[in-house]
RNA sequence: CGCGGGGUGGAGCAGUCCGGUAGCUCGUCAGGCUCAUAACCUGAAGGUCGUAGGUUCAAAUCCUACCCCCGCAACCA
């Protein structure tokens, strides 16, 4: 039976245009996705949108339809930004659908069953003005003896009754938790944070609100909707099948591999959601990775400041596998990161064009030239052969090893490490003076550097899995020849090979505008 | 007494947990090659690792104090 793998992205608010940070977060999950199933793996990959809330209510009276006409267009939104970014999620999840009202419905009860949720009421200052609640701590008094919020809206203490899940019982086994599983929240430093948060003491948790219709409605007490994030978190046990946890599907990928997050998301995701889950007598997912933001040329992108990207402007500008590369080479992972045109333009032209590309193209036109356009016949190997085979076969390893801690930086950086040892090859082995002097020499060169350049192909598939297949098909693999098990082999001798042409462009500035 | 992240050659970073030749990418300069997308390869210059003390045979790495930068309202990955 193949292994499985379950990676999550977050489901994204309907409510929001998608931005270059959706982008990067399913992005990540597509890369890991896509290497899983190249290396064997029975893959499932969800995504989808988090349609209920109080402001998707809003904005779709706002907007003059329904709440479900306005979540159908706009979630409308995160797909077709799964299609131009060439994500391969295996099923698109939105919580407004049957299935998920059941798995809610359902985890619901049998938290309940057990104890942890319990009726209560819920106060605290309220803001009209924001929708928000605020701690005491955040609210002062104005001269006028009224009081108001931070951002200096008026407040007042409302109280409405509301479902309470038992958080602060779970301290304990949140914590023994993760000391038993060391892996469950990354990076380390994140890790820490949260170990600190449970430490510090947990509330319950208010799961229920009165004050609005658009969600789910809490099982015998329709008068409460479920509140959002508790909706919102189960959707990862929903896309598997929950609550039929007999279903192959539950079976084969509970509990997830990874839940990918953005950092501001974690405390949902490595607090609440394991407590959930063992409250229902369902086991936490495997870890919850938390990666950094993207900052646009260092300042935090922000719809005030108007300086968010989109990722079609970017793929718009720059081509699509060389955002989906830049993204992840450029910046390590669970760190903020930089992002300009500058350091995307440096990336494309050294990495891409004139690294990886060029090499493909000087050994491709070589081949096409002197070898009658066919794979090479190699005689005998020597050292320096084996020498850069060796490094190439080396890179799997630290593909699983790198990506499997989501670090997609360190990776990449260890596959451009056999490009160079590649290109240093070809500049010590001068193919081009052999073509005169020792021709059976130059086809055993050309004959290692094709072979090479196929394993670097099927190595860069999940990144760039447009570009990787037109490396490949350069080399005339067959479809069924690009998986990881394929490295194991060598690449067949006398196949013919179609004319060249260049992968990765270089980009060019265009000349100043007039 | 707020919290967190950070200060390493021109730029961006690794190394700091487990002290012992300061490493990588880009840039700059020089040279080589000419197969290739003016790409590739080699070499060089350039850092008293924020400051001041301390521990040690030895500190970027441990300890103490201090200085500076960034984030910590909302939207939001």
């Amino acid at each position: 039976m193949a292994k499985s793998y379950y990676i999550t992205t977050p489901i994204y608010y309907v409510n929001d245009k998608p931005h270059i940070g959706h982008a990067y977060t399913t992005l990540a999950c597509d890369v890991l996705a896509r290497f899983k199933r190249l290396d064997g793996f029975d893959v499932m990959f969800l995504t989808g949108t988090d349609e209920h809330g109080q402001k998707v209510e809003k904005a779709a009276k706002a907007a003059g339809k329904s709440p479900q006409a306005f979540t159908d267009e706009v979630s409308q939104n995160f797909r077709r930004l799964a299609e131009d970014m060439n994500y391969s999620n295996d099923d698109f999840i939105r919580t407004t659908e049957p299935r998920h009202e059941k798995a809610v419905q359902e985890l619901w009860r049998r938290m309940k069953a057990n104890g942890d949720i319990y009726l209560g009421s819920y106060s605290g200052w309220y803001s009209v003005r924001d929708e928000a609640f605020y701690t005491d701590a955040e609210v002062s008094e104005r001269e006028d003896g009224q009081k108001v919020g931070p951002t200096g809206a008026e407040v007042e203490w409302v109280e409405e009754p509301s479902y309470f899940f038992r958080l602060s019982a779970w301290q304990d086994r949140l914590l023994q938790f993760y000391a038993d599983n060391p892996e469950s929240v990354g990076p380390e430093s994140r890790r820490n944070e949260v170990v600190a948060f449970v430490k510090s003491g947990l509330n319950d948790l208010s799961i229920s609100r009165t004050s609005f219709d658009w969600g789910i409605p809490v099982p015998d007490d329709p008068d409460h909707i479920v509140y959002v994030w508790f909706d919102a978190l189960i959707n990862y046990i929903t896309g598997v099948g929950y609550p039929d946890t007999d279903q192959a599907g539950f079976q084969a990928f509970w509990p997830a591999d990874v839940h990918m997050v953005g950092k501001d998301i974690l405390r949902f995701h490595a607090v609440f959601w394991p407590a959930f889950l063992m409250s229902a007598g369902v086991a936490p997912a495997q870890r919850v990775y938390a990666h950094g933001w993207l900052l646009n040329r260092g300042e935090k992108m922000s719809k005030s400041v108007g300086n968010v990207l989109s990722a079609d402007d970017l793929v718009a500008r720059y081509g699509l596998d060389q955002v989906r590369y830049y993204l992840l080479r450029e910046v390590p992972f669970g760190q903020d990161g930089y992002i300009s045109h500058e350091s995307m333009v440096g990336r494309i032209n050294s990495d891409l064009a004139n690294d990886l590309g060029n090499l493909a193209q000087r050994v491709l036109s070589m081949i096409n030239r002197n070898c009658a356009a066919a794979v090479p016949a190699p005689g005998p190997m020597d050292e320096a052969d084996e020498a850069l085979l060796a490094k190439v076969r080396g890179v799997l390893d630290e593909l699983r090893r790198e990506f499997d801690r989501q670090a997609f930086h360190r990776g990449l950086e260890a596959l451009w490490q056999a490009v160079g040892e590649a290109n240093r090859y070809v500049d010590a082995q001068a193919p081009w003076a052999l073509r005169k002097t020792d021709p059976d020499r130059m086809n055993t060169v050309l004959y290692v550097l094709a072979d090479v350049i196929r394993r670097l192909g099927i190595l860069v598939q999940p990144v760039m899995p447009g570009s990787a297949a037109g490396m490949l098909d350069q080399l005339a693999v067959p479809a069924e020849a690009r998986g990881f098990a394929d490295l194991e082999t060598a690449l067949g001798t006398g196949t013919a090979l179609p004319k060249p042409a260049p992968v990765f462009p270089r980009f060019v500035e265009e000349e100043a505008a007039q």
